[in-house]
RNA sequence: GCCCGGAUGGCGAAAUGGUAGACGCGGGGGACUUAAAAUCCCCUUCCCGCAAGGGAGUGCCGGUUCGAGUCCGGCUCCGGGCACCA
């Protein structure tokens, strides 16, 4: 005990209690004051760049699923700081983007004025909760300093051939009264205000994300993240092997075409009787006969006009026949080509090659058409001119039937011979496809950085050069979004009409501002180099930070910003900005936080506000207590009744401290326990096991205070180390009344000693045929006859046992089992 | 339909193939107190039994093993991802 007039040594009295209020403001203004949690960036040793995703900073405040996520990753950081790194813990918001706007445009405040509102009310927040934050990083996407950078890297994306405008077909929220990026889009409708999203011809700008899918992918292998998220993403990118295999149209004359689609089962091309193109297909109007040209056109303003909902949910088929037939490059055979919506224009070539007999869609078609189905693959057993009343989607242990000289080959022997077999004629080729399609990042809003553009009638598009960046958001009274497909911006003639920056005549500015999803696809660079203003980041302390050592996060985002962010990263590395391609070492997704086994929602009115626990408990028992509701990255259920629990443990902390004698020895029994407990924290904290951490530390309390003992200070500060990732202020305190120089933060992880961790005697479970019937108390070295003597011994289990045991099975240390 | 997770006491949950239910909540009993709160101690999966002890038990059915919550095969239900993707 430093200081005996504040800290009494007898228990009951008028020892100070536990006052977390009074404990936290302290230690909180004196970390700021320190500076404790703002590391030397260009000094420190062993850095650990510990980042949690960045909150979009909501009206409603701090949301305890932030918190949760937020105090997990913090104890992380903390406690790699307890192993000696330097650790950067930075914070910012996500306040660009619909999200921030939409609910500025609810409560009609102007979000510049809303924004830098409810970022200080975070701000407040965050700070209450003791996070290890380096406040001198705080960043804002909303910030001139970052979107400056934002719209650097779209720059960089366009000079690299990766950034393009097309028209295409795009999803629009007619709610939202915006563009929305594929991802944004679930179930046909709008993930934000669930409106059904419509289809739309508009220039939209893209980025070529699909170019890197084969990399997106196959980096998955590499990186240490969840194998929820990797699965994610995978499926997301959606590789499929396949063939693209082309298809000559008779000729009618003047000219030929050619037909390429793709097809994952070439092996059943012997039994592809027609073709069917998406209505959209840039060849129909070419191919089509005269006779046929005015159902077909019909059929394609019909599927022009239809939502994309209905269209993909309609299964029905329907269709238009061209007229045109083509050639299966296998049969020799002339097949008709018919148009159909069941057939994506985005996905493959557009077009495919029917196969009725071995594809649902294909056969269901057939059926409606009266076109002929044919079979060509069998499964064991199956006749190879056996009827078929459905598509035959077996493939395991089928063979391909009436398909010439390939006939009894498997099905995977089937798909190489025979694509390798047309590709002699030049007919086919091995491909891989991908579901991913190009990012669009086009968004007719007001609140984002502007897309640094200028249109030129001379000369044409213009990148603003990079010593105009940023191009400001101007200030516009009347942000609100309209129908016309056009950004509010476009009111703002001052702003958009710009000399052209290339010849100086006339030209106007790109008028739709930036996806929110490229402000957080490279803010994770921006956090250690934020104070520079004339680059994105530092080369110096890049390299020597990134990639982020460990990242936390929800996985909400599994595809959308990690997909991204690992775009992003891999275009800069792709042009010598940065040496790395992967962002994110180490990935974990955390769980979610439900009420007393519902989900939270304000309609339930069951949603937990943070600060009134923290008020009525502490951010330390808050802390804990979330941590201790179950596995973090499982999550957990929030009940008020478990809390004070937690409240109690560090009760019984504090009192066994400020109690704690320093005369006499330490109890070996107890210091036996406690370097058991050092090394069950020290295993679980780093896997984010934070739940049994915290059983271990209490289960160790229930031994350090067993009876109404008074712990001896050798006891407990081992213990205020191990608690100080969970409850930082309290261990601060704690050990300042120990006596300890400066943060507990720079005091290092108790080491443990294995010999004193390991127990004398342990309790051995006897077995009789694999069934428990006791235990027995040997020493740690017995050898299988000790052990199996003294079970004999025992009447209980001798009783089971008649004559010698058939055999035995002795783990050392856990137990015996005797076959009788 | 395909691909990931998950299912364990009254509740939140623990268990490298080796004593199922650690730790915590709730509940019961006791100590201290004039009393209450706080604190400390004991009990708390279910069934039979005064007890010693015995039996059953980790969503369901089967298997591997001396031994299965854990591994394998087949299901059921719940959560999540993808889905007219050729």
């Amino acid at each position: 005990m430093a200081d005996p007039t504040t800290t009494p040594s007898r228990p009951d009295a008028e020892a100070p209690g536990y006052e977390p209020a009074a404990v936290e403001r302290k230690w909180q203004a004196r970390w700021d004051a320190n500076r404790t949690n703002s590391p030397d960036l260009a000094r420190g040793e062993k850095p650990f760049y510990q980042l949690m995703m960045f909150p979009y900073p909501s009206a409603e405040g701090l949301h305890i699923g932030n918190l949760y996520a937020f105090t997990g990753n913090d104890i992380h950081g903390r406690f790699q700081r307890l192993q000696g790194h330097t650790v950067f813990e930075p914070i910012g918001y996500d306040a660009f983007g619909i999200h921030s706007e939409n609910y500025a445009l609810k409560v009609g405040v102007h979000p510049s004025e809303l924004i830098p509102r409810n970022i200080e009310n975070f701000r407040r927040q965050l700070h209450r909760a003791g996070l290890m934050v380096d406040w001198s990083h705080e960043l804002s996407t909303t910030d001139r300093s970052y979107y400056k950078w934002t719209q650097w890297i779209f720059l960089q994306l366009y000079h690299r051939g990766l950034a393009y405008k097309k028209r295409a077909a795009v999803n629009w929220c007619p709610s939202c009264k915006t563009v929305l990026a594929n991802e944004q889009v679930e179930g046909g409708v709008c993930e934000r205000c669930k409106t059904p999203v419509e289809q739309r011809q508009l220039e939209q700008w893209f980025f070529r994300i699909t170019d890197y899918a084969p990399r997106l992918l196959k980096n998955l292998e590499t990186i240490d993240w969840s194998e929820t998220t990797r699965t994610a993403q995978r499926n997301w990118i959606g590789a499929s092997q396949g063939a693209r295999v082309t298809f000559r149209v008779v000729d009618d004359g003047d000219r030929t075409d050619d037909i390429t689609v793709f097809t994952t089962r070439p092996d059943t091309i012997f039994g592809a009787t027609y073709l069917v193109l998406a209505p959209e297909h840039p060849l129909v109007d070419a191919i089509t006969r005269p006779e046929r040209r005015a159902e077909v056109q019909a059929y394609r303003e019909r599927a022009a006009r239809q939502d994309i909902i209905s269209r993909k949910t309609n299964r029905e088929k329907t269709g238009a026949f061209t007229g045109a037939t083509a050639i299966n490059p296998a049969t020799g055979e002339a097949i008709p080509v018919w148009i159909a919506d069941y057939v994506l224009m985005e996905y493959g070539t557009g077009a495919i090659m029917a196969v009725p007999g071995h594809d649902e869609r294909d056969f269901e078609f057939a059926r409606s058409f009266e076109l002929p189905i044919v079979r060509v693959v069998a499964g064991a057993g199956v006749e190879p001119h056996a009827p078929l009343e459905a598509a035959d989607v077996e493939v395991a242990g089928a063979r391909v039937v009436n398909s010439g000289e390939f006939d009894g080959l498997n099905v995977e022997d089937a798909k190489t011979k025979i694509v390798a077999w047309l590709a002699g004629s030049g007919a086919a080729e091995p491909v891989t496809t991908y579901r991913l399609h190009d990012w669009c990042i086009s968004r007719q809003r007001y609140w984002g950085p502007p897309i640094p553009i200028i249109y030129c009638e001379s000369c044409g598009t213009v990148p603003v050069p990079e010593k105009d960046l940023p191009v400001e958001l101007p200030y516009v009274e009347d942000v609100r979004p309209d129908d016309s497909g056009i950004s509010p911006l476009a009111r703002h003639e001052e702003w958009y009409h710009v000399p052209c920056p290339q010849c100086g005549k006339r030209a106007r500015r790109e008028t739709d501002v930036s996806d929110t999803f490229l402000d957080s696809a490279w803010y994770f660079l921006r956090y250690p180099s934020s104070e520079r203003d004339d680059v994105p980041f530092d080369a110096a302390l890049t390299r020597k930070w990134l990639p982020v050592s460990s990242y936390i996060g929800g996985n909400e985002h599994a595809v959308l910003h990690l997909l991204y962010s690992r775009f992003v990263t891999m275009v800069l590395h792709d042009m010598g900005h940065i040496d790395f391609e992967e962002p994110f070492t180490r990935f974990r997704a955390h769980g979610l936080i439900v009420k007393e086994g519902a989900k939270m929602s304000k309609s339930r009115g069951n949603v937990v506000v943070p600060d009134r626990y923290i008020e009525q408990w502490g951010a330390d028992t808050f802390r804990t207590y979330l941590m201790f509701l179950g596995p973090f990255e499982e999550g957990g259920d929030f009940r008020d009744a478990g809390i004070s629990g937690v409240r109690r443990f560090l009760d019984r902390l504090w009192r066994s401290a400020t109690d704690a004698r320093r005369d006499g020895e330490p109890e070996v029994a107890v210091l036996r326990k406690l370097h058991q407990t050092i090394r069950k924290v020290g295993d679980d904290v780093p896997r984010l096991s934070y739940n049994t951490a915290i059983a271990a530390m209490m289960e160790y309390m229930n031994v350090l205070r067993a009876g109404e003992r008074t712990p001896h200070v050798a006891e407990v500060q081992p213990l205020v180390q191990l608690v100080a990732p969970f409850a930082p202020h309290l261990a601060e305190e704690l050990w300042e009344g120990f006596g300890g120089v400066g943060s507990v933060f720079d005091a290092g992880w108790p080491s443990f000693d294995p010999a004193l961790a390991a127990e004398e005697l342990l309790t051995l479970a006897v077995q009789v045929n694999g069934k428990l019937r006791g235990t027995i108390q040997v020493t740690r070295d017995i050898s299988q006859d000790g052990a199996l003597a003294a079970a004999l011994a025992e009447p209980n289990i001798a009783k089971f046992v008649q004559g010698a045991p058939k055999k035995v099975i002795f783990v050392p240390g856990r137990l015996l089992n005797l076959v009788v």
